[in-house]
DNA sequence: CAGTGAGCGAGCTTCCGCTTGACTT
């Protein structure tokens, strides 16, 4: 007999309160929810006022089963999952599935993993609140039935396998309608104008205003070459800088991305790690509440370590709408350890989420601004110097957060000690033409951060959702290079004045998302005939009624009723309209042939067409894909053109004809009958014979190192070097090899012995995979 | 598996949030 049973959502989670408590209590993990609707159907009865139709998945009988054992030795049972409404709706589940008895089951929570607390959750039992449940019905019975019925329109308008939902296809827009600002911006040039002054030390001072064209800046130089510089004012004021609270889910994937370049998933994971292992608190959460006990740790060792001046007790409200706070903020489980043991980049998340919570508890800096205005003699203008000299550093010491905006400031220089009036000598004033910036396309981090400022998904399906819209084809995440732009740069310097053109690098971009034409086309189609659903408001709308079910005001499903029923009547208005989204454009006329030249999605991807389609089948049109990078709604007729130059010969090598095109898997090269993929940067249109014979060579050396070892006993069977490494291959059917295994070493036996091995694995795995198979 | 793009029809795809492994050619 077990006295006491607690039920937690996560083992480590259940590892560590087991410690807490004692050994009248066992700890069980119910690995987050136990049944969800049905898969492959839309599992709500619309027949019966939406009643959920739920089910075990395969992955969680096991778990079901071991649960059910131990309900049945325990004397009471306590609910310890979340406090936030997706937490209840798994006590409920449990409750519902396991049929646990009301008169022994007690439902528990707590934000903090922390013996107090603990003790305290246990002192307080109550019963599951049925209203909080019904929120998260709603929550799940909407998102499923927006999900399930959009998706398929898409399929039969657009491309099969597509979808939308509430949340990825809001995150699809907000990339889509950057892309279009980025392309319809019109960037204009102005001078800025800066002074370099020799003072005791030389310092560096921008012109009040920017000027908008050369002329301004040449008619100003002019005037510099006599005028004389005098100091006007010299203004001091302290300021001070205070730390950012510690992280949530989403502050840590944004800062792990600036200062390390981690994708959000690779964040996640080796969050996951660290937090497994017991170094850190949960890291999926919105919470930046630290526990009065690790406020106490933190103070420890920030004045044994500083001192006391650097400590400063903080407490931090979360500001983000929607926010559920079930847990604590992200933050080391023992602040005290500088270091734990881990790959690098574990060490490397670990050193970053201690010292952002260190610096939470730490003092702010004392800075002390200078500014220096400088008049010219016979102008409007003033030259300003601006400083910054560090008083006390505070919290700086140990943490700096970055930003998004890799903006050209630099360091705030240390200025030298000038007097009112005092006249100054400019070595040189240089005016240089800059371009106002078009806005930025979004990283898998800022679109993290725009998704929780208007409060859409969750610490949980942040990443998720990225992969959806990557997954689905609507987005891509890649480096583009940047273009070379010229520039006009005057200088005066020593009475004189010269004028050159300078050429800068500018929208080179790395690891952003670009929508492709396939998203466009989607988002525009969803924009047009679901504009509540992808609307930026539309999950604050329906937080607001899921809160007034939660609060008991409203029925679950008179709420679904309200927002189905004229969902539901444009989801078939929408379905019949028999327009085929393909987002064609006519982009205008061959001149060569007088067809018409049109662009828009086909069967596998964006095509562009010469000709139109003849009913009598006689004249067929020409097709051509389009190339990376180019688009739907901005490719020119003169670039749509050119990709009808494909393939094309670029000479011999070989005493064989080298071919360039464009196949199923993107621009090739062939050559004696063999293909060989061109890389990324490659161009088809422009490659060279030089680089195709690069491309071939390279790709030959690699086929030569593809085969690791063959065996005189069968040909089928062979040793090859692949994506991840070496394995083995047999007739198509490739193995793994066994860690630390020497490819080279290996006889044709332990091949066998290893396919033999992982053969009987296989069938062990198809045999549970079809037990649990409902369907 | 490499210059595809028609049309028919069967059978499939799809949501968001809670969790952790299994496994990748």
């Amino acid at each position: 007999m077990i006295p006491n049973l607690v039920i937690v959502e996560s083992p480590a989670k259940a590892k560590t309160i087991e410690k807490f408590l004692g050994k009248d209590f066992v700890v069980k993990s119910s690995f987050g929810h136990i049944r969800d609707l049905s898969k492959n159907k839309l599992g709500v009865d619309l027949k019966k006022n939406y009643k959920p139709e739920y089910i075990i998945s395969d992955d969680k009988k096991k778990v079901v089963e071991e649960l059910k054992k131990a309900v049945a030795e325990a004397e009471t049972v306590w609910l310890a999952s979340d406090e936030d409404r997706e937490g209840e709706a798994i006590a409920w589940h449990l409750a519902e599935v396991l049929k646990l008895d009301p008169k022994k089951t007690k439902r528990i929570v707590f934000h903090e993993i922390t013996k107090n607390a603990i003790q305290q959750a246990i002192q307080n039992p109550r019963s599951i609140d049925i209203n909080l449940v019904n929120s998260q019905q709603a929550r799940r019975v909407l998102d499923r039935l927006v999900g399930f019925e959009i998706s398929p329109i898409l399929w039969k308008k657009v491309k099969p396998a597509l979808s939308a939902g509430r949340v990825q296809s809001v995150a699809l827009r907000l990339i889509v309608e950057r892309e279009r600002e980025i392309i319809d911006f019109r960037s204009t040039s102005f001078y800025k104008v800066t002074a370099q002054f020799s003072g005791d030390t030389e310092f560096r001072a921008e012109l009040s205003d920017k000027l908008a064209t050369l002329q301004e800046a040449q008619t100003f130089l002019e005037h510099c070459k006599h005028a004389t510089f005098k100091v006007a004012e010299v203004v001091k004021k302290p300021a001070k800088k205070s730390p950012p609270p510690p992280f949530t889910t989403s502050t840590l994937q944004q800062e792990a991305s600036r200062k390390f370049g981690f994708s959000v998933s690779q964040t996640m994971t080796l969050a996951q790690k660290l937090y497994e292992s017991g170094h850190i608190t949960y890291m999926r959460t919105d919470s930046v509440n630290l526990s009065a006990m690790a406020i106490a740790a933190a103070k420890e060792t920030i004045t044994r370590e500083f001192g006391e001046k650097y400590h400063q007790p903080r407490q931090f409200k979360t500001k983000i709408k929607g926010a559920q706070e079930a847990h604590e903020a992200i933050r080391p489980t023992y602040i005290d350890k500088e270091k734990v043991p881990g790959s690098a980049g574990e060490q490397k998340l670990y050193d970053l989420i201690r010292k952002r919570t260190l610096a939470s508890q730490m003092s702010d800096a004392q800075l002390e601004r200078t500014t220096i205005n400088i008049d010219i003699a016979g102008s409007s203008y003033q030259f300003v110097a601006t400083g910054e000299v560090m008083v006390f550093d505070g919290f700086l010491k140990v943490y700096f957060e970055s930003s998004d905006d890799d903006g050209e400031e630099g360091a705030k220089e240390l200025l030298p000690v000038v007097k009112v009036g005092q006249l100054l000598e400019p070595k040189e004033i240089t005016a240089n033409e800059r371009f106002t910036q078009r806005p930025p396309r979004y990283t898998e981090a800022s679109l993290v951060k725009k998704l929780e400022e208007l409060g859409i998904g969750r610490p949980s399906t942040y990443a998720p959702t990225i992969s959806t819209i990557i997954n689905r084809g609507y987005v891509v995440k890649e480096d583009r290079p940047g273009v070379e732009r010229p520039y006009q740069s005057l200088s005066l310097k020593k009475g004189k004045i010269t004028q050159s053109q300078k050429v800068e690098v500018t929208g080179a971009e790395k690891a952003k998302l670009f929508p492709s034409d396939i998203g466009i086309v989607v988002n525009d189609f969803l924009v047009e005939y679901f504009p509540d659903i992808v609307n930026y408001n539309f999950t604050a709308q329906v937080e607001e009624k899921f809160d007034d079910i939660a609060d008991g005001k409203l029925e679950w499903t008179k709420m679904i009723d309200e927002f189905y029923k004229p969902f539901h009547t444009n989801v078939q208005k929408t379905s019949k309209e028999s327009d085929y989204t393909k987002g064609e454009r006519i982009l205008g006329v061959d001149p060569a042939t007088g067809k018409t030249v049109s662009v828009r999605i086909g069967r596998f991807g964006p095509l562009v067409q010469l000709g139109d389609n003849d009913p009598s089948g006689k004249e067929k049109p020409q097709f051509a894909s389009l190339l990376k990078g180019q688009l739907i709604s901005t490719i020119t007729l003169e670039d749509a053109l050119a990709l009808f130059k494909l393939p094309r010969t670029l000479g011999m090598y070989d005493n064989n004809e080298v071919v360039v095109g464009v196949g199923r898997f993107g621009p090739y090269i062939r050559h004696m009958g063999k293909f060989y993929s061109l890389k990324k940067d490659d161009n088809p249109l422009t490659v060279s014979l030089e680089r195709a014979i690069e491309v071939i060579e390279e790709g030959k050396l690699k086929e030569t190192q593809r085969v690791i070892k063959t065996f005189p006993e069968n040909d089928q069977l062979s040793i090859l070097n692949g994506r991840w490494g070496p394995y083995i291959s047999l007739s198509k059917k490739n193995y793994k090899l066994p860690k630390g295994v020497n490819p080279a070493n290996l006889s044709y036996e332990d091949c066998l012995k290893i396919i033999a091995e992982a053969d009987t694995k296989e069938d062990k795995g198809k045999l549970t995979k079809k037990k649990g198979r409902t369907k």
